[in-house]
DNA sequence: AAAACACATTGACATTTATCGATATGATGC
DNA sequence: GCATCATATCGATAAATGTCAATGTGTTTT
């Protein structure tokens, strides 16, 4: 999987759930942590875990440590990328 | 899967597989016959049916008959719409 | 240091997905 | 009308995915 097609496939795979694109859409809001992001939701905690994961993954997301708290954001650079090989079509 | 997140989620479920974002490159250089797709990719024609109608369930494709064959296109406007909603996160 | 809190990982499981061979359907040409 | 070509559908199957309860890990609080 690591061609170009690839690369952005696997980005669309991670927003191609409805869990993960409600947390990505939470996230264009601003850092939020996953306790903040988990009572949105009607998932149990691993589940946020499992699908944090695969965001960040992506490349779309990261998360840094804060205390107790994972504060998690959006990676406005790799997003904007994503969008450019959109636009780039058609 | 009828709000809003599941419209656009579905749409990048569409294009989160690399022989469907193949696919969707290749019609970005104008209208294509489905036997001309196939022999670009390494799959069978039941698959690549399979992934067009995936495609084409999205929105972001569409197909027209012109005789034996079916001749397939983007949906600029549903595609820009995806970019817009991208766009509007962050 | 023990308890509590926030999150990640593991193992199990049911569902969904991608794939194929075989077959059906629809259109064309002879 | 029959053979052929292009595509869709069906049935089967293996692999990937999403989900959870249970447990592990790292951090803070008392």
């Amino acid at each position: 999987m690591e061609n170009v097609d690839g690369r952005y496939a696997n980005m669309m795979k991670a927003l191609g759930d409805e869990a993960r694109i409600k947390i990505f859409v939470m996230l264009s809001k601003g850092e939020e942590c996953a306790c903040k992001l988990l009572d949105e939701l009607s998932i149990t905690q691993p589940t946020l875990s499992y699908h944090m994961k695969i965001l960040c993954d992506s490349g779309l997301v990261e998360g840094r440590r804060d205390g107790k708290w994972m504060r998690y954001s959006l990676k406005a650079e790799v997003l904007a990328e994503l969008i450019g090989f959109l636009s780039g079509i058609q």
